[in-house]
RNA sequence: GCGCUUGUAGCUCAGUUGGAUAGAGCAACGGACUUCUAAUCCGUAGGUCGCGGGUUCGAAUCCUGCCAAGCGCGCCA
């Protein structure tokens, strides 16, 4: 297909409209745009304008008699088999059968490239996100932002962005020095001197602290109860910092997840990183000293308050080294950057927007996607969980339980700024209900029919040796435009970062493939038809693969 | 107190750069397997789009005031 359907209805209904507007003398500059829409429902066409309803004042006609005048002077178009005035002056496309033969035929041509773009020009973009603090394994908050910010990468590099996949490790501050004493604790109460080194007031409560600990005597032996704890903790914070890390690591490649890059908080403190930042700031105007400390000029933006960036004690903030991460984000050369954030940071939005801004980069340059709090639900009932008290459920344990396609389905499956309630028990039945298996399954079934096509000697024919226009039923022609929609939702999720809508979109095109499947029979319904209706399958079999991978979900040829 | 997010069918949610009769799934009810996988399909029923105003030819969508839920408002990270 030269020109995608889109285009091609504009370009007849800007021809039109042009031709009035020469008519009747009347400019067209700094008019409305002519915009067309899929047709919402049946009746209303394959696609769609309100350009009547818009132009109409401009003319000074009425509505209705716009959209005549308009569709009188459309110019013929073989894709185009009829058009339609309807409702209050909407003008409704409807196309032709030799539109769907060359959509099926493009959808083959393309085959894994189907849907890919070039919209992201190759600007470079890096999604960051995960970026747990090692202080523990990754509960299920995290394997949500895990998924949407994987998915989103997945998206964004098959519309032609640059993308670098990257993990912030907040290796620095007060948060390690926890783990590490509380690692230390246990370890001397392992070793039956409880007490001697106290269990810190915020300490991580988890069992797997224990495990920790436990791993060390055995590496070590109990060499470090005699070595005062003041020396020895750098030891356990580095030892649990790696180990936990590493855990991490793993975890997320089990998931389907890897990172091009991982960055070391620590990395900004090496003395000059914050200070260059500051500097950058200072010239922009945007920083100042007051009561002893430095502050960032916060409110030169939306931000309602200014915000400290070297405390009085000359210490800088947690903000201070944020600002120098995103400045280093943008000296690497990335035209956009997403920050994944958990819900709860949301207040940290306007002074990130506004450090990005003094540092004298668009605000739009600055993607956050903020994800909403998981509650997992089992046999009806809500799992509690409380980080604080290490009672909270794994994403390893998610994974364990219900798989990694399901779970990645299920995080993804919702807008990650809205609440999610994953029920755990629909997410590993293997049962109608469960909308993982319901897609997977669609694609597994159009594997049965080429395996007993096969079985029966009948070969999957090429496109041009078929007459596709046999594909008349309504079954048919609803799976062939849910296929040709396939590219504009990969746009749409791109340009919101929205991995929801791919979801939604590989749900409804598994149903249309099940409606086609349940009405209409592939096999032995004579050579031509069946060779049509093959080469449909096919078709739908490429797009449902094609949405699936972009999920990170496999898709089985069994089930 | 201020701010952000959310509020759509009994439940879980789509749909919001303003468009035509607001859509799915689950749950409920009634149907469809001697034929390519019934992990499927077809049908019925289910709604003051939180509430009230406003803008518009037209509002779930935009503005405004309330109500409710969650979260955030440190020289913490």
């Amino acid at each position: 297909m030269k020109k995608d359907i889109e285009t091609v209805i504009k370009e007849m209904l800007v021809s039109s409209i042009g031709q009035i507007s020469r008519e009747r003398g009347i400019s067209l500059e700094g008019g409305p745009p002519v915009e067309v829409e899929r047709g919402r429902r049946e009746g209303q066409g394959d696609w769609a304008t309100n350009a009547a309803m818009q132009w109409a004042g401009a003319f000074g006609e009425r509505p209705l008699e716009m959209a005549r005048r308009i569709v009188s002077l459309l110019p013929e178009n073989p894709l185009v088999e009829r058009v339609e005035v309807a409702g209050p002056g909407f003008i409704n496309f409807f196309l032709s059968r030799s539109w769907m033969s060359g959509t099926i035929e493009h959808i083959l041509e393309l085959a894994g490239d189907y849907g890919r773009s070039d919209s992201g020009g190759g600007r470079r973009v890096q999604v960051e996100f995960v970026s747990a603090n090692p202080t523990g394994p990754l509960h299920v908050g995290h394997g949500r932002g895990a998924a949407v910010g994987d998915i989103c990468a997945r998206i964004l590099s098959f519309t032609g962005w640059d993308v670098e996949r990257e993990y912030y490790i907040n290796d620095a501050g007060l948060q390690m020095e926890l783990l590490g004493r509380s690692t230390q604790s246990r370890y001397f109460e392992i070793c039956g001197r409880p007490g001697e080194v106290p269990f810190p007031e915020d300490g991580y409560k988890g069992g797997y602290i224990f495990d920790l600990a436990r791993q060390l005597l055995d590496s070590e032996g109990e060499r470090y109860l005699d070595i005062p704890p003041g020396e020895s903790l750098p030891f356990f914070t580095r030892y649990a910092n790696e180990v936990i890390l590493e855990d991490i690591r793993k975890t997320l490649e089990n998931f389907g997840v890897k990172f091009d890059v991982w960055f070391s908080e620590k990395s900004l403190y090496d003395g000059i990183k914050i200070p260059k930042m500051l500097e950058t700031l200072k010239k922009n105007g945007f920083a100042f000293d007051a009561d002893g400390a430095t502050w960032f000029k916060a409110t030169a933006f939306s931000d309602d308050k200014d915000r400290v960036l070297i405390r009085s004690n000359g210490v800088p903030t947690y903000f201070a080294s944020d600002i120098a991460y995103h400045k280093n984000k943008y000296d690497r050369g990335f035209d956009m950057v997403i920050d994944v954030w958990g819900a709860d940071h949301h207040g940290y939005i306007p002074r990130m927007k506004a450090a990005v801004q003094a540092l004298g980069r668009k605000e739009e340059d600055l993607q956050i996607l903020l994800i909403q709090f998981v509650n997992l639900h089992r046999g009806g009932q809500q799992v509690s969980m409380s980080t604080r008290s290490g009672e909270f459920v794994t994403l390893e344990e998610v994974i364990d339980e219900v798989g990694v396609n399901a779970t990645r389905y299920f995080f993804a499956m919702r807008r990650s700024d809205s609440h999610l309630d994953f029920d755990l028990d629909l997410a590993k039945s293997a049962s109608t209900d469960n909308p993982v298996f319901y897609v997977q399954y669609a694609h597994a079934r159009i594997h049965s029919i080429f395996r007993e096509a096969a079985a029966r000697g009948v070969a999957m024919p090429k496109p041009s040796e078929v007459d596709l226009s046999l594909l008349v039923e309504p079954e048919e022609t609803s799976l062939v435009k849910r296929l040709s929609a396939f590219p504009g939702e990969v746009e749409k999720a791109a340009a919101d970062l929205a991995p929801h809508r791919i979801v939604f979109y590989a749900y409804d095109l598994a149903g249309d493939f099940h409606s086609f499947y349940n009405a209409h029979r592939v096999l032995g319904v004579g050579p031509e038809l069946e060779g049509a209706r093959l080469v449909l399958s096919e078709a739908t079999r490429v797009v449902l693969a094609n949405a699936l991978s972009l999920l990170g979900i496999s898709a089985p040829e069994k089930m």
